[in-house]
DNA sequence: CATGACGCTTGAAACATTTCAATCCCACCC
DNA sequence: GGGTGGGATTGAAATGTTTCAAGCGTCATG
């Protein structure tokens, strides 16, 4: 590449059509729509192109197209790796359909979540996936009446009125719980709060829907609240757990996510529990790290990536497909189990 | 908001001041000077965007403007929360100066990268924050040349004409080793690799030098290679360690990051060691899940979050500062010490 | 009553691209 | 030699915003 001397401002398809000797409707030929060209222009053209070091300048583009060529996924906790693969997830299904992917992370704060939401408006983003704070907010709705081609991820909203991709939370919890029963549990645990987060309130409907059916006692199913689902609340759940008079305290623990399970785990390690002969820990995700704990996690997994994948794949068909109609996409978690609940109990 | 039936296209500057009976200057003064416009005119004109649901369009902005009001970063590798720290810090530089910012993953793939960075510069981003694969691909040099402004994050390289910020690596390396000799250890192994990159190789560089001050025989550090700075490569580090006859099998291990500190604690966990009594480990970044690990992790602490901030304000200066002078920013490391490393070894 | 000043508003130009109808030119046929 | 068809190229229009010089009207001052 002979680049010219930079004299300010970029190169426009115009200055190339002036360095190849021909119109600016050319130029945008030989971009557009290279068969039209004559192949001696079009290699004309491409010299004069990488003489001048041109790069088509995508605003312009867009303002002409209406619309840009970028989706868009706002999520809720970036420190969380589950997130991420669901990012990746999204990412791979843009990349097909050659669109960019402005990520953002809300870090469950709403008023964040907000500024960014009007922000890729103001892109004319072609696309918004979301994992709302609240999937009741009134700046949601605004945007799906706006016309905007709107998923939500890992979310419900009762309102309706677009896509959404989630797996069956209540069904999650129901396989965690099973599991720890079948292992011989007959005191358990469920760590997560707070209820206002859906996904807490149904793992722990699952919870209790399966405990019933085995027909154990309510009260052998201790909630501990937390305040957020993190590696701390998951720390201090387990002191409170130990806390417990010796008869009341649970044998195993089934926590709303992975972070819980990592904190409640070190806990019970460092107090110098075993896990999972004194205590059995299910997590919820199935992140990477759960995997690559010390003693590796029993975990609830979520199908990340395609989790992403398919919110990508309907958000582009709300965008292009006038036929599109709304969906709630469902998936089915899968129990891994690991060491954390390694033992069966006698 | 007392939203129009949607008619196709978005209302524009030009609807706002039809509806408020003013002209498209008018309401443009509201949106950028709003000082100038009279009160009862700006009042108007606002209930008009408001009827409307007007949203600014961004890519008429740009185009107009010449540039967007967004910086980008490329990092490495999103499954490592480093990044993630990283990308928060620019985040909150970015937000601090109204812009947006486009967070891209390589993946570790060059090709990738050359791929959002050609976008990147289609977008007329002000300025690409990376960390890049290879600190000398041509790609890079050529966006320096364009004049497009530039930082390299956590990485350096040789050729220069751009700022950057990283962490004395070597530096960090010492740190680690003379805690590790401190705490008693005489035989030590440095896991880590491939030396291609530039970290591996000074922190060995630092593990190294501090080894020979301190006059230990050279063969008692035992550099276990691996091929990528994983959990999975962790944990394979960690056969190999065990592999070794007893007489030559190293007390500690210092980790070229954190991944691989939590793979080889899992796999000595495994193995029925005490950590740190039969082996301590030493990682390096601290991330959070370094601090969670089931016997928590000493690490050598880089300022992740400061990292990216002062990454982001080097790139602004230059796209803002005519007398902008390149920067090589260097921080200092920290241990922070854990129960990994806890005890003194006789 | 004329002049100037001041506050507010206006309208045109510019940004880079894409599209499309119009034009040009050439070869070929009658 | 005139006409026709068609491939290649052209130039103008349109996209939505910002800026800025110019215009307008009102008020105070001389």
């Amino acid at each position: 590449m002979t680049q010219q001397p930079r004299n300010g401002r970029a190169p426009s398809v115009k200055d190339v059509a002036a360095a190849a000797g021909v119109s600016l409707g050319t130029v945008s030929n030989v971009l557009n729509r290279p068969a039209v060209v004559s192949s001696t222009t079009r290699e004309r053209v491409e010299r004069a192109m990488a003489d001048l070091g041109f790069v088509r300048n995508e605003s312009a583009r867009q303002l002409r197209a209406g619309t840009s060529r970028a989706l868009a996924y706002v999520m809720l906790d970036g420190g969380n790796p589950f997130f991420h693969d669901v990012a990746e997830g999204i990412e791979t299904a843009a990349e097909d359909a050659d669109l960019s992917l402005f990520v953002c992370n809300s870090s469950g704060r709403s008023e964040r979540e907000a500024k960014h939401l009007d922000r890729l408006l103001q892109q004319r983003v072609q696309g918004i996936l979301i994992t709302p704070v609240d999937p009741d907010a009134a700046h949601l709705a605004d945007i799906a009446q706006r016309g905007v081609p709107f998923v939500m991820v890992d979310r419900f909203s009762r309102a309706g009125g677009h896509c959404s991709v989630a797996v069956d939370d209540v069904l999650g919890g129901r396989i965690a719980v099973e599991h720890l029963i079948d292992r011989g549990h007959r005191r358990v645990a469920f760590v997560g709060g707070p209820e206002s987060i859906g996904q807490v309130r149904e793992r722990l409907q699952g919870a209790r829907a399966v405990w019933a059916e085995f027909g154990m006692p309510e009260e052998d199913l201790i909630h501990l609240p937390t305040e957020a689902l993190t590696v701390n609340e998951g720390r201090s759940a387990g002191e409170r757990l130990a806390g417990l008079p010796s008869r009341r305290r649970p044998t195993a623990a089934f926590c709303a996510n992975d972070l819980l399970a990592l904190g409640l785990l070190q806990h019970a390690v460092t107090a110098g529990l075993r896990v999972p002969d004194d205590l059995a820990i299910v997590g919820f995700d199935d992140i990477d790290f759960a995997a690559a704990a010390a003693v590796p996690l029993t975990s609830v997994r979520q199908p990340r990536q395609e989790l992403g994948r398919t919110a990508a794949r309907l958000v582009l068909d709300e965008a292009t497909n006038p036929a599109h109609v709304h969906e709630q996409a469902t998936f089915v978690p899968a129990l891994v189990a690991r060491a954390s609940t390694g033992t069966v109990r006698r």
